[in-house]
RNA sequence: CGGGGCGUAGCGCAGCCUGGUUAGCGCGACUGCUUUGGGAGCAGUAGGUCGCGAGUUCGAAUCUCGCCGCCCCGACCA
């Protein structure tokens, strides 16, 4: 490709709705453009990269014997109320008519589909177990689109399906894809991606692992132990504290006026956040009211709790229902309610705690001495709802627990029978009993990948492609292709490399160099070629690599040589 | 959906408070000449519904009201 004839302008200044390096770096480079909120296109650069993305992610699928397909984006809501998902998801699938007045809707995911597809074509137990997938898009109505690639409304990714006949093919088909994944984050390049077991949400499931990118602009929070032997979602993180008890003392009432937080409580009380108890009132969309309660110094955790009571989500409760259950906000208790009114759960730290101070019930009064087996003999739940602090001893090895952010780039779920038996997709097994086929389903966002890699790999001119994914593999420059015989030398070059299978970007346009050292920077190809009079007089070619790792002066007769195993060698270092 | 910010040329911005000719600047783009190893110089050119719509006024980018769009924080999120 010649940089001259190329889409995609480069701007020298980011526009300032970016924020992140990889928003910045897709822009400013000229790989992506945004069309709305959350909605962009891709230029020939960023097409090229997805394409690469994309094309490891197909050959690992087919290594494990993937069948590649492709599904509607544009369904009928009626297959989403066969799941019963078009009325349990929210704004986020974004449904309209058609001319007919049809209710349709934009996939967000394709459980629906593919089990329509599948529950006609596979009846036997001899067909199972198959794994299909698809590269495709999807659209998600999203609250808050952010970051640029990283929380987008339309998006491409890989998704796929494993139909099996019982758990153990799944459970054993899972490893598989988990290993394939492995190798697929690997391959693009990313450095540092860590699957950690993770909340299945509402696509509902057994089990279920999540692929981070480590980078500080991910927005799920991580939990590991330094040595990696830990690694667990904030939402299923647990902690190895250790809580200590003492001898009970007697509960008393004190004046606490006007103090309603815990920072308040402890400092009136001159103690701190750990003596106290946090009182926190929710509601179901049942309508169900919910006391949950941790020690001071913790937070609750609301997929935690939610998992616990098995509910879609949880609201606080307003004033008026706290009060009708005898309660009085600020000043909560678990000591008096009526548990045929409210479901009471109590964190392990105030179940293993002593003399904690909690509400009275009762405007500007505190209890002191809260014991929960004594004060608390029946009616409540004691369940791990908080969230895990940084510095919090591993449950595992027991050292501190690092936080760190990530980019889900990809999930895999053990689905088992939920969406086969309300659909109503079933086999013959070898009885000839019918069965419903227990699916695994396997995510992966392609436009995410690209930006997780910018994320960890760029510097302050920009990206730092690997290998394997990078738009080109050489930038070739020629620099005063007018004088001498410099441009007829960068024409050969280019076609040599071109013949021998390195794709390359020639930067035709006669720039200075300095213009075009800072654009082939922006644009980030791992290896770049200068050609200038200086060389072409010397019988030479420069090369450096992008990474910084290497800058040569190599004679004209070796070079495409040296381009091709350096090409091979970064490729095959990047494959397990 | 709550809170905040911003919409002026492809990108970055000034002008707005205190209304007043043809709305500016830098970068980028185009033409020519000179340049050519880390964003060159000179000369010239093109490019604007000042987000949209009402209103106030002799006069609106500027003041008022409404709407729309975009970004950030939060809520939310297979």
């Amino acid at each position: 490709m010649r940089l001259s004839q190329l889409i995609g302008q480069r701007l020298h200044e980011a526009p300032r709705d970016a924020q992140t390096a990889s928003h910045v770096f897709l822009m400013r480079g000229g790989f992506v453009r945004p069309l709305s909120t959350g909605i962009y296109s891709l230029l020939p650069l960023g097409r090229r990269v997805t394409a690469r993305v994309e094309q490891i992610i197909r050959e690992e699928m087919d290594r494990i014997r993937g069948q590649e397909i492709l599904m509607p984006l544009v369904q009928p809501q009626e297959l989403w109320e066969e799941s019963g998902r078009a009325q349990a998801i929210g704004p986020e699938l974004l449904r309209f008519r058609d001319r007919n007045d049809k209710p349709m809707v934009l996939a967000m995911t394709h459980e629906e589909a593919v089990v329509h597809l599948v529950r006609s074509d596979v009846t036997s137990y001899r067909q199972l177990p198959f794994m299909v997938y698809q590269i495709q898009i999807k659209y998600r109505d999203e609250a808050r689109p952010r970051a640029g690639l990283i929380r987008v409304r339309e998006f491409t990714m890989k998704d796929a399906y494993s139909f099996h006949a019982d758990t153990e093919s799944l459970d054993e088909f899972y490893l598989r894809v988990h290993e394939a994944y492995e190798r697929i984050f690997r391959r693009v390049g990313l450095r540092e991606c860590v699957s950690i077991e993770s909340d299945t949400g509402m696509i509902g499931g057994s089990m279920s692992h999540e692929f981070m990118a480590l980078a500080e602009c991910g927005e799920d929070v991580i939990f590991m132990s330094p040595d990696g032997r830990y690694k667990a979602n904030r939402d299923v993180a647990v902690s190895g504290v250790a809580f200590r008890k003492t001898e009970p003392r007697t509960l008393e009432k004190v004046h606490t006026p006007g103090r309603k937080t815990i920072e308040e409580v402890a400092d009136f009380l001159g103690i701190t956040p750990a003596e106290t108890g946090k009182a926190v009132f929710y509601a179901t969309p049942d309508g169900r009211l919910v006391f949950a309660m941790v020690r001071g110094d913790f937070e609750i955790n609301e997929t935690k709790l939610c998992n616990l009571l098995r509910t879609p989500e949880l609201t606080f409760a307003n004033d008026e229902q706290i009060r009708a259950v005898g309660a009085e906000p600020g000043y909560a208790s678990p000591i008096g309610l009526d548990s045929t009114q409210i479901t009471v759960v109590v964190d392990r730290s105030v179940a293993e705690s002593s003399n904690l101070v909690v509400g009275a019930n009762e405007p500007d009064y505190h209890q002191k001495n809260f014991n929960f087996e004594r004060d608390l003999p029946a009616g409540a739940t004691v369940a791990d709802i908080a969230t895990v602090r940084p510095g919090d001893p591993c449950p595992v090895t027991g050292e501190p627990l690092i936080m760190k952010h990530g980019i889900e780039v990809g999930n895999i779920f053990k689905l088992g029978t939920k969406y086969s038996e309300a659909m109503n997709c079933r086999f013959l097994d070898r009885n000839g009993r019918s069965r419903p086929m227990i699916m695994g389903c396997y995510g992966i966002g392609v436009g995410r990948t690209m930006a997780a890699v910018v994320e960890q790999a760029h510097d302050d001119f920009g990206p730092v492609w690997p290998m394997s994914i990078a738009p080109f593999h050489a930038h070739l420059i020629a620099i005063n292709p007018g004088k001498g015989s410099v441009g007829e030398e960068a024409e050969k070059l280019y076609t040599e490399l071109r013949e021998t299978g390195v794709e390359v970007l020639y930067d035709d346009r006669g720039e200075k160099a300095g213009a075009a050292f800072f654009d082939a920077d922006l644009i980030g190809c791992p290896i770049r070629l200068i050609v200038s009079p200086r060389t072409v007089k010397a019988g030479q070619v420069e090369l450096k690599l992008r990474n910084g790792s290497r800058r040569d002066v190599l004679p004209r007769g070796d070079i495409v040589a040296e381009v091709r195993s350096i090409v091979e060698a970064e490729l095959a270092r990047l494959t397990p």
